[in-house]
DNA sequence: ATATTTGTTGAATCGTGATTCAAATACTTA
DNA sequence: TAAGTATTTGAATCACGATTCAACAAATAT
């Protein structure tokens, strides 16, 4: 048998498993069987856990995006510059890939969120503590006479945070001339206009936030939090 | 015996019971039978014309698609004026409302992006021709001096259709604050930035695009396109 | 050590949706 | 009008996922 866990650990586990099914088989598509397997169970250790599984994969998806949003803080806590702080919140926000796990999740759920009020005000939570965060930059780098801001700065960070979901989006359906880079740049070039602030990426802020490079021509690089590439519908 | 139809006839009107029953019940989580009734008929009758249902679903993709950027081409064929024709292609990417079909339809492809290569290809596709729509009228507004752009036409066009689409989101979810209004003056916001032009909106181009208003106490109003609001999952 | 509680399995059952197909029905053509 | 063809039905079957639950095993309490 498997390893007994107690109640609170096996939820955990439980939610993270359900994250992974869901990402690889979609949101609304997964079967309770992926999940079990995907925790190493049986489907009845899963239903014993959580009799309702929507209540399971609500759960995941709200670990997912406070994971999200808690990986894009922490790696701006450390930078005191303004632009710097701003730049690499900007990569933050962007999945590093087609595979990015985080962000595969939150697009899953852009769709459900029109037929599922609990989804929505996930998204929409989600939304507001990014506009929230970018919004604070903003207003330090005002404050501090770095950006000279061209116009609200709550206008602004919705349109940051806007064109960051949409690049995710692009990013995720690979498109052929989109990939993390291009859409920083985008972003950037919006983010210049607002601020006039010229926000030229150090090496130090793009080295923060760079991939482990991928070996010359074998598979893909996995990293943790990734899960394998998705099949074929 | 439901009337009979021609195979071409029945194929269409197929491809639009799927598109309505999608939107429902969201793209991958259809069911034959939904679409059968949606389409007055039985599910072997479904199966007589499309043997794979996922032929059906991705043609109803497409047309979705095609219907909605026809619509855009459409609205703005006969503005000469760019700013005026910069201001209504911004209004007709966008929603009419959390129920707006077409919309919904785009929506729930983001997700399944990432795990089809069809319907990522779809999504790219018609974000690139969405792109070129916006390009056009940048550059001859450039060209006829009315605008005066602060970038490349190209990238300020990406960021136009990011912003709708994202927004798109936003309204699909119901955000609270953000609506089809809210939406547009954010994009403008954007737009006046990268044009330098005021982009006013004339009490004429808002009525091109306004919705027919809701009773004051009754039920929404619906309008021809537009499905019943979904149940809760 | 024994009893009790908790977590897990695996098999049985249930329900639902996909699939098949012979029969029925509506068109088309000769 | 009759024969032939295309479309649709409806019932039967199949496949698979969810759900239930008795039995078992591991942890914990007594």
């Amino acid at each position: 048998m498997t390893q007994r866990k107690s109640r609170a650990d096996r939820r955990v586990e439980l939610i993270d498993a359900a994250r992974r099914a869901m990402i690889q088989h979609g949101a609304e598509g997964v079967h309770l069987n992926q999940i079990a397997e995907e925790a190493g169970l049986t489907s009845g250790a899963v239903l014993y856990h959580y009799p309702d599984l929507r209540d399971l994969l609500i759960e995941a998806h709200h670990a997912g995006m406070e994971r999200f949003y808690e990986q894009r803080v922490k790696k701006i806590s450390g930078i005191a510059d303004p632009a710097q702080k701003l730049i690499t919140t900007i990569r933050s926000g962007l999945p590093e890939g087609p595979d990015d796990a985080g962000v595969r999740l939150l697009c899953e759920l852009g769709g459900a969120a029109g037929r599922n009020r609990v989804y929505g005000t996930l998204l929409t939570t989600l939304y507001d503590r990014q506009v929230a965060m970018y919004q604070t930059i903003l207003e330090i780098g005002a404050a501090q006479g770095v950006f000279k801001l061209a116009g609200d700065s709550e206008q602004i960070a919705r349109n940051l945070v806007a064109l960051e979901d949409a690049y995710g989006y692009r990013i995720i359906a690979r498109h052929h001339s989109i990939g993390p880079d291009e859409a920083v740049g985008l972003i950037l070039d919006f983010a210049r206009m607002s601020t006039g602030h010229p926000l030229k990426e150090t090496p130090a802020a793009r080295q923060k936030t760079t991939r482990t490079p991928r070996p010359r021509n074998g598979a893909p690089a996995r990293r943790a939090g990734t899960t394998p590439p998705p099949q074929e519908a």
